[in-house]
RNA sequence: GGAGGGGUUCCCGAGUGGCCAAAGGGGGCAGAUUGUAAAUCUGCUGGUUCUACCUUCGGAGGUUCGAAUCCUCCCCCCUCCA
């Protein structure tokens, strides 16, 4: 199999689908006119090792230059990580020991295969070339640049505006993402749209090495849950590539319906024809945008849990609980002693991890949320006595089987 | 090195001796409505043995019947000058 085997303009139409900016698309019709596997880089964090469907979505691209045969270079930045992407929030972070970064490094391999062919993938670190660097070394990739340049970066010349701190140090974050595509001789480097200003000083220093400078290929941030801040973990607006498939349809379900086209165009790999389809049917009120929907959730389970099955059971379970509001049946199992004076609710729930903490309880039954065996519960100082049994529920989605003995 | 400003509950931010578990906003959660959509309305948003008590306002001490608020020392951040 051979790159060429693909027309140019069928790979371009392919990696432009969804892309945001392609620098310079010149420069990657003249690399992909040459036939041979581009060499294409894209970097990672090696510190936080949960994926969510935000990172799929450079995943997702690198799959399908994958699929092109092009050569994937799955950088962990681990040397990088004792910088950490200056992001004016974070400072400078303490270094990983080695032993973290490689556990680190396989809990990212297993995630990030289930949409990477690993046959097709070189994982580097880029510890190999920059550690050996040294002092000298670093003072030199750090002469290739200039002050004025690095405050062109929009977070720096924000900062600088604002009369906020900026570190020495982080201005060598984007020398040496940059200094790593002359190390890998890379021909193309993928990353977020924040990622922009690194993937060009790539570009400037491949050059100055005397290479051919790498196309640069930016995808958009993909919007959390809420729809308006970029999905991540300490947001708490993310999907999780781990999470379990009940929740991953349900979260993927309670997106707006605006929110919904976004992600079909970034994380589906169903054709953008077919997904202009659903949007007309859609705006014609042909089709009802939950079920849509839930086309997107299937795909999206289906995809990192093991196929059609786990899909068509997230979806059955799905509308068993909230369509027709009945009760999950794999629900957690507790068994209580009460005393003779019986248990309290408020602890019930508590220790069932229903609730937060006891306070939280109470606040909960005089809103009306608790129930058991769907009877509203309304005494928040209710004792619940030994042979109790039934399942208990905080709010829309959190039960429990509780037995009092 | 000098001068000044600041660190408050998840976040922003008010509060300068008791009425402060601490205004207001954001976020979050819950209820109504629904397609667990959006929008909207309402309530809640430190803990516990829950109409009371306990712990919280950068840290440690102190003054006081009583301190987020006053005093002392310390830590951290920012601005301006050099």
């Amino acid at each position: 199999m051979k790159s060429s085997e693909f027309s140019i303009n069928d790979q371009l139409e392919i990696i432009r689908r969804g892309a945001d900016e392609i620098l310079l698309e010149a420069d990657l019709v003249a690399k992909l006119k040459e036939g041979r596997p581009l060499r294409i880089k894209a970097g990672f964090d090696p510190t936080a090792p949960d994926l969510h469907l935000g990172h799929t979505v450079l995943l997702n691209k690198l799959r399908q230059l994958q699929d092109l045969n092009h050569e994937i270079i799955f950088l962990i930045g681990d040397f990088t990580g004792m910088i950490g992407d200056p992001t004016g929030k974070s400072t400078t972070r303490p270094p990983l020991t080695e032993e973290e970064v490689k556990e680190n490094a396989k809990s990212y391999q297993q995630q990030v295969f289930k949409i990477l062919d690993p046959d097709k993938t070189r994982v580097v670190f880029n510890s190999q070339w920059m550690a050996g660097l040294g002092a000298a070394g670093m003072i030199k990739l750090a002469a290739s640049s200039t002050v004025a340049r690095m405050l062109e970066r929009d977070d720096f010349s924000k900062r600088y505006k604002a009369g906020q701190a900026i570190a020495i140090h982080e201005f060598l974050y984007p020398l040496i993402q940059g200094y790593d595509s002359v190390e890998l001789r890379a021909d193309l480097e993928l990353g977020g749209t924040d990622q922009k200003f690194n993937l060009l000083m790539g570009r400037q220093l491949q050059e100055q090495h005397g290479q051919k400078p790498q196309v640069v290929l930016t995808m958009p941030i993909l919007e959390g849950l809420d729809g308006v801040q970029k999905m991540s973990k300490s947001l708490n607006n993310y999907i999780g590539v781990d999470d379990a498939p009940k929740d991953m349809f349900g979260k993927i379900m309670s997106i707006s319906d605006d929110l919904m086209w976004r992600y079909f165009e970034l994380l589906s790999f169903e054709p953008i024809s077919l997904i202009e389809i659903y949007k007309n049917e859609v705006e014609k009120g042909n089709e009802n945008p939950r079920d849509i929907k839930y086309k997107l959730a299937e795909e999206i389970v289906a995809r990192f849990h093991g196929g059609h099955l786990a899909a068509e059971k997230a979806k059955r379970s799905f509308i068993e609980q909230f369509a027709k509001n009945r009760i999950p049946d794999d629900i957690p199992e507790f068994s209580f002693a009460a005393g003779n004076e019986g248990y309290a609710i408020a602890n019930l729930l508590k220790d069932a991890g229903l609730t937060g903490s006891t306070s939280d309880a109470m606040r909960m039954i005089q809103q009306g949320a608790v129930k058991l065996d769907g009877e509203k519960i309304e005494d928040k100082n209710l004792k619940v006595q030994a042979g109790t049994e039934g399942v208990f529920q905080v709010g829309k989605r959190k039960f429990a089987r509780i037995t009092v003995s």
